[in-house]
DNA sequence: TATGCGCTAAGGGAATATCCCTTATTGACT
DNA sequence: AGTCAATAAGGGATATTCCCTTAGCGCATA
């Protein structure tokens, strides 16, 4: 379901046990995220578009520019 | 807690009601999203970034930049 | 001032989803 | 075959969601 976040996290040969502790949840927790099981949090999405310097919109398939935007002011 | 949504859907005069019905949801259940009380599904953050024709990381202030990113190809 | 109307928010509860725990499963390496 | 590392499935207590009803507020107009 979320191929993106999981290929992202695969070229980073991060585990999904290490994104769970980054992220303060289970690894089964997150495995569901990635499959699509579970629906994923704003909070959680931020964590993860942050880790690996992207936007949101890229890691849920609204667009296909990869990088980020600049980020906010505050 | 979601200003920008909030302001965006003022700023273009449409009512919480109209908003929900858009969505396919009840009027006390998005007046919830706006004020944080409810997380906002992914799903729902798409619905209002495609109307507002903004990126999600704005939605949720991780850019001030406003325009949307190019859409996706699919 | 009171009555009505449009809009948003609060209270409460049944239904649903979440998150974690334990346990499988799969693949790779010795 | 056995072990280890990584990911996924099953199940259940708990927390969250979503809606319904209703309250509050501002602004008309009578």
């Amino acid at each position: 379901m979320y191929e993106r976040i999981r290929n992202m996290r695969e070229d980073k040969d991060i585990t999904q046990a290490t994104m769970a502790a980054y992220l303060n949840i289970h690894q089964t927790t997150y495995s569901d995220y990635e499959l699509g099981n579970l629906n994923i949090p704003i909070s959680v999405m931020i964590k993860i578009a942050d880790l690996f310097a992207t936007s949101i919109d890229y890691l849920v398939n609204r667009t296909d520019e990869k990088r980020n935007y600049p980020s906010s002011q505050k």
